[in-house]
Parts: structure tokens; C-alpha cells; sequence
DNA sequence: CTTCAGAATAGTATAATATAACATTGCAGT
DNA sequence: ACTGCAATGTTATATTATACTATTCTGAAG
């Protein structure tokens, strides 16, 4: 099955199939980079260990696991270092938080401003992000209707992956 | 602006408007009623009172809340008072947990299973339920193309409600 | 009627997630 | 040097959720 560790197979939408995960990796932390030398803003040791913690995998991490890194790296041991990390880095559209899972992931678009939307598995927890449109048209419309101003939207399906295909009932209510 | 406290005007889908909110909750009680004897599960006081619980607004309430309700209700003050009961409406798909909020909502369409979505006020936390198809198109292309199977999905989308409209900054990231 | 099995409840403890609040540091601009 | 702000350090606590054990209730089998 998919698992998300670093260099292994993962579910995630564009690493379904094996992939260098070092260049995505480069990719990305360079984008981020660039973008916050571009907007001004202060790119610190901290924030910028935070998510190259969270790219290793495509998996989600919550917060204490990324803490429990963070403090490995000399960074401290509190949850504000984890969490102040993780604020400025979904405030930069660099990481998105996975509700469904209380977990963050590292953003695999930050070039561009959007909407993500993730496919979790339920068995090995992989999270495949998807770059789409803002929200489900049936919202929209419902928003439209009762003069609700729509300023983000989460996205999340779970199921299984195809790796984790056979087995189990559903997670879901 | 909208505040999903009973009685008075709230956000919700179908609630955007002044409603008998008497009728609302008789409706889906006695719907919910009806489910529960066909699936012969067991509808106890404590199940009951829950759901009436939340059915006094349409905006969604922490499991604490709920429980501290319970409580006052003599049903007791642990927390698996509260997760008892919300796993079991969950699980007879009469309640939905709003994932963004970490908070319980009672479902406005109980007659039928579905994938609720929500439009949520991130001023008044008013909850507003629609009624929609199972996932939005973007994510059930990756997931054919991926071999995902979706089993369930939560779509929630913040912002303001008409009641909400003016000032501040977007609460995302 | 008794016993047994399963569902539901009661209760205790603790895990996991997240934020408040206040002190300190360091640096950019004046 | 001073000052103002952003970032960080630190302590404490709030909030959300589950694991686990024991007990009670009820209905079906014997």
C-alpha cells in the first residue's frame, strides 16, 4: 500500500507513481523561496525546516509529530513553535490543514493561489491533493441563493486508495 | 446577523428565513424516529435527548457543549456521554460533525442519506446545511483516474452569511 | 425460571490537539 | 541610542477525543 514516507510509493495525486521525490522537494522549497522573498515576508529557520519537514512525504503530519521534528532540529519543544510555523505557512498557501485528519500537508501547487482538495485513505492515511475549481458548484449556487459569500472551501473525500483496495466498512456517518 | 439560537433567525439552508423552528425539529424527530424502529436500532433517552439538543438551532455545537447539556439533562458529565450518543446519530447519519468547526450539527434532511455540505459563517458560526451529489467533479475524476475509491466526503466552505456581510479579513489559508 | 450474550451505560483516566498570555530578543528605520 | 515591530521563548491551560474497565439491562435460548 501507498505509505507517504519519504522515497517510498505514495498515494498522493502526482506521486501515485514513483517520482523524484528529492526534485519535488527542491521544487517546491525553491517556489516558496522565491514567492516569500517576493511578498516580503521573513522566511526563518523555523518555518523553513517546518516545511521541509512536511514535504519528506505526501502524507499529512499533525501538529505534535511536526513539533516532535522541529525539536529533534534544536527548535524547541512547545506547541506554539509548531503551530506559529504552521500558521505563517498556511497563511503563505505553502501548507494546507487536512480537517478530516487534524493534519497538515505540504502544498504541492504554492505557485499558484487555489482551492485544494484531498483524497485521504482511510487505511494508510495518504493524501492526494488536487488542484481545482473553488468550490462545488452545488454550494455556489446555494451560497448565491441565500447571499452567503464564499471565502474558502475544504474538499476532502475518503475512501481507499488503490493500494489499500479490498477489505472493511466505511469510516463514515 | 444570523446566530442559530432557537427561536430566533439563523443561516441555515432552509432556515435563512424566519421558520417554525417547532415544526423543524418535530419533523426530524419524528423522522428520526421512524428510521430508528425500521433499522430496529435503539433509539434510547440519552441518543433522544441529544439529538433534540442539537436540534434547537441549525448552528453547529462542540462536543463539550453537547455534554454540558447532557449533564443538566441528568445523562451524566463524561465525555463518553457526549461521543456515545454523537456516534450513534452520526452513525444513523441524524447528525453531522462539521469538520472545520470541530462541532456537531443536526442533519436537516434525515429522510435520506447523502453528503451534506455546509456554509459556514466564520463570524456568527452559523451552519448552513445543503443537500448535494456525493463529491465534487474535480475530485471524482483524480479519484477515477487514481483508482480511489470515495466512500464519503465533506465539503464546507466558509465565509460570510448575508447577515454577516461587511468588514475583516479572510480566516484562511 | 435461569442463564447467557450482546448492547448500552457508567466511570476513570489519559491522549491528542490547540491557544492564551506574557516575557525576551533582535533588527530596521530614524 | 531609541523605538517599534516581528519573531521567538516559555509557561500554563483550554479544548477535543479516546482507551479501557466495570456494570446494568434486556431479550432469547435452554
Amino acid at each position: 500500500m501507498a505509505n507517504g514516507k519519504h522515497g517510498e510509493r505514495t498515494a498522493a495525486a502526482e506521486a501515485m507513481r514513483p517520482h523524484d521525490h528529492g526534485d519535488c522537494i527542491r521544487r517546491v522549497l525553491d517556489e516558496a523561496e522565491r514567492r516569500a522573498s517576493e511578498d516580503k515576508v521573513n522566511f526563518t529557520p523555523v518555518r523553513r525546516h517546518a516545511l521541509e519537514i512536511l514535504l519528506e512525504s505526501h502524507a499529512a503530519m499533525p501538529a505534535y509529530g511536526l513539533l516532535k521534528r522541529l525539536d529533534a532540529g534544536g527548535f524547541g519543544s512547545q506547541p506554539p513553535v509548531a503551530y506559529r510555523a504552521l500558521d505563517f505557512l498556511i497563511g503563505q498557501g505553502f501548507v494546507h490543514k487536512v480537517e478530516r485528519l487534524n493534519a497538515y500537508v505540504a502544498c504541492m501547487y504554492p505557485h499558484e493561489t487555489h482551492t485544494p482538495a484531498f483524497l485521504i485513505c482511510r487505511t494508510c492515511r495518504s493524501v492526494a491533493e488536487t488542484c481545482v475549481s473553488p468550490a462545488p458548484a452545488a454550494l455556489l449556487q446555494e451560497a448565491r441563493a441565500t447571499g452567503f459569500a464564499i471565502e474558502c472551501s475544504v474538499m476532502e473525500a475518503e475512501g481507499l486508495c488503490r493500494d489499500c483496495a479490498p477489505g472493511a466498512g466505511a469510516p463514515c456517518g
